[in-house]
RNA sequence: GCGCGAUUAGCUCAGUUGGUAGAGCAAUCCCUUUACACGGGAAAGGCCGGGGGUUCAAGUCCCUCAUCGCGCACCA
């Protein structure tokens, strides 16, 4: 075969790569019920793609998150498996919201209230497809081999109608339940937030001892003591011994005389500070429970926009930062201060406002983790469990392995101090809360009993289509993003429907992705699969790091070091932007990553097109033997090595050690077989008889071969266009088997 | 506070069940030799964070300390 034309020049990835992507989506074998016959009788292996958020354009994690898939669905479908990578993207409900509406405000000077609703949603709907355009685009450009005919997107009409089965359910199960409970406030973004949304920043502040009747207490936070009137101590407390749980106090507080009650409970700390705190349970989690186990009182102080209410007195309207020194200033010439400390402790901020939380008793909805309840599909009364003994046994009994596997140790960690999962949000772009309400006529037997706080009667229902009849109104709520993309392994397959792809694809073999989403997305995955199919949602979930610079910072904006991957891909390639993301890091480390990096593989690129010229050349027109013998001593011990390089490669993909594979494939390919059996056969061909040429022309060849098909997961584009101008016969490299069975 | 990780060549990292320290990049010197200067050749570079222990043998196992990073919990 003679030596095409373009290998007379240096490779060149940009006349390449969007060529190449184009033949592989026209072949069909992107989708798995059009790959060729060899995998359609393979086993499934398929992978879900973590879907990016419609906020704007994929950075360097997701490039990296796309090597490593595409490297692991490339593999599979060469080893013939039947392969689906199914793509979509994210609404990321308050994300994308609060993106907007910070545009909307900077170019129009409107809120989203001014637009309304309807007219905001429209918005976000079209800057969500803006971004969905650009990020399939990039997606493309990354050489990813996923199936477009399934694409999915967690708002869509599916995965809406999938979200709205799931509630429905829940609820029905008891797992989902609507009440008054503490939740994190976050008066900024005006919404609820999950405690995995909240950021802890350190703070300094001052800590205070005021005296309260006989007691000193201590507290960082005086605006909320206003309504205190529980003072609660250890029950083995001996310095307190002579007070008696439930024993009444009179008092001088802050704005004038009160009764105290004295309570005994076990979880105060005795070491810390004097030993006895007053309790505020509308404004602290700890002291909700404390009040819950003694059905004490429970009253508001701050409200939603975090001023202080009526009960303050004096301070009433006023907000937090300005009302903390003057009630302090009150304390002080009421005598009531002992004294104060400097003091430095964490304080909860919203990760998307940065606004600081407050703790709020709020009737919201809450996913129940510790709710008992019967699996479907398992044998009946055999198996109550609870979402958290599920989500622990599914790593527990190795159904689940995660990779690294220190991160089971963090997991385990997480789900012992997980409380129930509030989901309900009050923003507006989202799955709205499949709840309908209306006022119930006394005594109404259809009245929800688990709403017993509700002060108003009212007749609530829960359903996948809104309820007949006159009156109702749908609650104004939304859910939280990650309870519809903890259905994403299936609700993509096409649950609840039992498809064809459900059967096949599900559990999906390995789910790829940070491991800054390991609690948000994947506990949740694991949560919401194991109570609505009963089973696990992947097999393997290998955890990826962050994609920092070359200094090891985090890239933002401030900054200034965001290296984007469109740019890399455009001065170097896809090829090497992939490489250069794999190699170097193993699974839970985080990458550092130079624009050096990724110019050296460009330059492999280059070597492997220049090596195949060589070959092409030295070959003469020789085509590849698939059965040739003849090696001379020599080579046969040649290709003895490479296929033990290959066995040893092919191990360790199994083990999913693609650093490891990227960098010993580039590492053969360059310095074992373009420096030293390429310019050895220099000589051979100068000065060796027949045998000795030929059969050095079939060691480069199967060698080439075999570098081309290994090679292929990590540089597909360039190992494709290399194998269309050596074989035009045998179609595709994409689907061509590994290089060892 | 509890837990996890990292510490190996100038830099980024490998180092499988313990058995004489590896790669890439950078730097040095040489080479425009007909695959490639997006290249080739040569040489250089390491008390494997400190200390202790187990072992015939430790980068690897155990203990301890230090520095850096991360996660969780926060205490009123």
């Amino acid at each position: 075969m003679a030596v095409p034309d373009s290998f007379l020049k240096p490779y060149d990835p940009g006349a390449t790569e969007d060529r190449i992507y184009s033949l592989w989506e026209k072949s069909g074998f992107f989708d798995p019920d059009d790959l060729p016959e060899r995998n359609k009788n393979g086993e499934p292996f398929s992978i879900v793609l973590p879907p990016p958020n419609v906020t704007g354009t994929l950075h360097m994690g997701h490039a990296a998150m796309l090597a490593i898939e595409d490297i692991m669905i490339r593999y599979k479908r060469m080893r013939g498996y039947r392969t689906l990578w199914l793509p979509g993207t994210d609404h990321a409900a308050i994300a994308t919201q609060s993106k907007v509406e910070k545009e909307i405000v900077k170019k129009e000077g409107k809120n989203r209230h001014d637009l309304g609703r309807e007219e905001f949603l429209k918005r976000v709907g079209e800057f969500a497809k803006n971004s969905h355009d650009t990020i399939v685009n990039q997606v493309r450009k990354m050489g990813a081999s996923v199936d477009w005919s399934r694409e999915a997107f967690t708002l869509d009409e599916k995965r809406s109608f999938a979200v709205r089965t799931a509630f429905k359910r829940m609820y029905d199960m008891g797992l989902i339940y609507r009440g008054n409970r503490i939740v994190n406030w976050d008066p900024k973004g005006q919404t609820t937030i999950s405690d995995d949304e909240i950021v802890y920043k350190e703070e300094k502040t001052k800590f205070y001892y005021f005296k309260y009747g006989p007691f000193v207490i201590g507290t960082a936070r005086p605006e909320t003591k206003f309504g205190d009137k529980y003072v609660v101590m250890h029950p083995d407390d001996a310095r307190y011994a002579a007070y008696k749980h439930g024993q009444k106090i009179d008092l001088e507080w802050i704005n004038g005389p009160i009764t105290a009650t004295v309570i005994k409970d076990a979880s105060i700390d005795m070491e810390f500070g004097t030993g006895v705190m007053t309790i505020t349970p509308w404004h602290s989690a700890v002291d909700f429970d404390i009040a819950e186990r003694h059905k004490l009182d429970k009253e508001q102080i701050i409200d939603t926009f975090g001023k202080l209410l009526p009960v303050a007195g004096e301070f009433a309207g006023m907000k937090i930062a300005e009302a903390r020194p003057k009630i302090v200033e009150k304390l002080r010439a009421k005598g009531l201060v002992e004294k104060e400390e400097d003091y430095v402790h964490n304080i909860a901020t919203a990760e998307r406002t940065g606004g600081l939380v407050e703790p709020q008793i709020m009737k919201q909805w809450f996913v129940g983790v510790n709710t008992r309840f019967e699996i479907p599909g398992a044998k009946k009364g055999s198996s109550s469990k609870t979402l958290k003994e599920i989500m622990k046994e599914a790593v527990e009994s190795g159904k689940i392995k995660i990779i690294p596997d220190r991160f089971e140790k963090i997991y385990y960690h997480w789900i012992d101090n997980l409380r129930d999962w509030c989901i309900s949000r009050q923003i507006w772009y989202g799955h709205r809360v499949p709840v309908w309400y209306r006022r119930a006529e006394i005594g109404d037997e259809r009245l929800d009993i688990r709403d017993e706080r509700s002060e108003t009667r009212e007749e609530v229902y829960v359903g996948v289509e809104a309820p007949e009849g006159e009156g109702w109104r749908q609650d104004e709520d939304t859910l939280d993003t990650w309870f519809s993309s903890g259905l994403w392994t299936f609700s993509t397959l096409g649950w609840p429907e039992e498809t064809e792809d459900l059967k096949l694809y599900h559990p999906t073999d390995v789910l790829e992705t940070g491991y800054d989403i390991l609690f948000f997305w994947v506990a949740r995955m694991i949560l919401m699969t194991g109570c609505l199919l009963g089973d696990v949602p992947f097999k393997t979930v290998y955890l990826h790091g962050l994609v920092r610079d070359g200094k090891g910072r985090k890239m933002s904006k401030s900054l200034d070091n965001i290296i984007d991957p469109l740019d890399m891909i455009k001065k170097y390639g896809g090829d090497a932007t992939r490489l250069s993301l794999i190699i170097g890091t193993g699974p839970g480390n985080d990458l550092k990553l130079s624009e050096d990096k990724v110019r050296g593989y460009k330059n492999f690129a280059n070597k492997l097109w220049n090596i195949t010229r060589f070959v092409l050349e030295s070959a003469g027109g020789e085509a590849i033997d698939k059965a040739f013998e003849g090696y001379t001593d020599a080579d046969a011990k040649l290709r003895k090595a490479r296929r033990a390089f290959l066995e040893e490669i092919t191990r360790e993909m199994e083990e999913f050690k693609f650093y490891l594979v990227g960098e010993k494939l580039y590492h053969y390919a360059w310095h074992e077989f373009a420096d030293k059996i390429l310019e050895d056969s220099k000589k051979i061909f100068r000065e060796g008889d027949e045998k000795a040429q030929r059969s050095r022309r079939q060691l480069l060849l199967h060698t080439l071969d075999d570098i081309l098909r290994a090679l292929h997961p990590f540089m597909p584009f360039v190992t494709e266009e290399i194998w269309r101008a050596m074989d035009r016969d045998q179609g595709m490299l994409m689907v061509q088997e590994w290089p060892i069975a």
